[in-house]
DNA sequence: TCAACTCGTTGACATAGGTTAAGAGATTTC
DNA sequence: GAAATCTCTTAACCTATGTCAACGAGTTGA
C-alpha cells in the first residue's frame, strides 16, 4: 500500500458517515501527513502538550496514565480506523496526563491543532463527525466508568475478551492487567480460577 | 425571580464564553422552557429515551445508574450553572441508562432534540458551545475514572471535599459513598477512620 | 552463546471494602 | 403525635485484590 492507499482508508471512513465530495476528500486527505512508528515508541506523553490527534490505519496501541505512586493505567488500546488523543490538551495546550505507545508497528494519519482548524474552515462538515467522534467516546468511557465500578475484575475480564476477540493475541496480559485495573498477579491468579 | 430573570442566566452563562448578540439571546431564551421541578421527582429515567438536556439554573441533582443487581451508581452531582443529561440517548434516541433525580427542588431550563436541532440552525455558534461542553465532560470523567482506579476510597473521599466544599451539607452521606463506588457502611467506618 | 531482561505463574500473607445485622436518631406521613 | 421510614453508625466476619518474594520459560542484546 502506498500513500494515497493509507489516506483513502480514512475517507473512506468518513464518506461512510458523511458523505463527501471528491473534492472534499483532497482536501481531507492533503491535511492529514501519513507516519509510521516503531514498536515502543511514544506518540506522545504525559506532562507535555499533547498536539497530535491521530488516525490509526495500521497497528496496536496503548494510551496509558501513570498516577502519582508511579503506577500504570491503560485507558484504551486502539486499533485501525480509531481515533486516538488527548482532546483535553490538544484543544487547549495545557499538558497531557497521557501517554500515547505503540504495541505493534503502526501506520497512523495525524493532524496539528493549527491544521485541525484550518480544515475545519475549509469543511465544516466535519464540524459534525468530530462532535460524533467525542460523543462515542464520552460514551464508551461512561459505559467503562460504569462498568468498573459495579462489576468486579473477572466479569470485567470476561467482558473485555468477549467485546475484544483476539485481544490476547495482540496484548501482553500485564497490560490487560492494567486495563481492568488490577495488577498481573491477580489476573494471573483469576484467570486459574476460572478454569474451574 | 421570574422567568425572564431565569432565562439570564443562561443567556449570561453563555454570552460570557461566546459573545452572543441581543438578537440571539432572544432565540436562545425562547428556544429554552422553564421547568420547576419537585424534590425526589425523576427528570428521566434509565430505559427510556432521554429527550431532555438540562441547564440547572437552581437546585441540587443526581445523576445515576441502576445495574443489574439494582445497585446504585451516582455519575454526578450538578448545581446550578451546569448541564445535565444523556448525550448518548438524547442524540441517538436510544434508551438510557441514567437516571436525574432531583435532591433539592430545582429550576432548570430544557430543551428537546428537535428544538435543539432548530436553535442550532438558527444560532450555529453555538455548535462550539455545546462541543467545548462535551469536551469538558469526556475530560471531568476521564479524571474520575483514573482516580478511581488508581486511588483508595479515603483518598476519593477527601479530593471529593476538597473540590467540591460544602458537598456533604447539600447530598446525604449515603449518596456521597454511592459517588465514591463504596457502600454506606464503608464510608461512615472510612470517616471515624480518618478522625485520627 | 551467555547474560540480562521480560513475562507469566505460584504461594503466603495483608488489607480495603463488602455483607449482614442491629440499633438510635431524624424526618416524614397520616 | 404516633407510626413508619430514612439515615447514619457500629461490630463481626468474609472476600477480592494487593503486596512481596521466588522461579522458570522466553526473548533480546552484546
Amino acid at each position: 500500500m502506498n500513500e494515497a492507499d493509507y489516506k483513502k482508508v480514512l475517507t473512506d471512513y468518513i464518506d461512510k458517515r458523511l458523505n463527501i465530495s471528491e473534492e472534499e476528500k483532497e482536501i481531507i486527505a492533503s491535511s492529514y501527513t501519513l507516519k509510521s512508528f516503531q514498536k515502543k515508541e511514544h506518540i506522545f506523553s504525559q506532562g507535555k502538550p499533547c498536539s497530535i490527534e491521530t488516525f490509526v490505519v495500521k497497528g496496536t496501541l496503548r494510551l496509558y496514565h501513570v498516577d502519582n505512586k508511579g503506577q500504570e493505567h491503560v485507558l484504551l488500546f486502539a486499533f485501525p480506523e480509531w481515533w486516538v488523543g488527548d482532546m483535553a490538551s490538544f484543544n487547549t495546550g495545557e499538558p497531557s496526563s497521557l501517554n500515547l505507545q505503540v504495541l505493534e508497528e503502526t501506520i497512523a494519519l495525524v493532524i496539528d491543532p493549527t491544521e485541525k482548524e484550518v480544515l475545519l474552515k475549509k469543511v465544516p462538515k466535519l464540524e459534525r463527525l468530530f462532535r460524533l467522534m467525542i460523543q462515542k467516546n464520552l460514551s464508551v468511557l461512561q459505559k467503562r466508568f460504569l462498568l468498573t465500578i459495579s462489576a468486579n475484575a473477572s466479569y470485567r475480564y470476561l467482558e473485555l475478551i468477549e467485546r475484544s476477540p483476539g485481544i490476547e493475541q495482540l496484548v501482553p496480559q500485564h497490560q490487560i492487567a492494567s486495563y481492568l485495573g488490577i495488577h498481573p498477579e491477580s489476573l494471573s491468579r483469576m484467570k486459574k480460577q476460572l478454569l474451574k
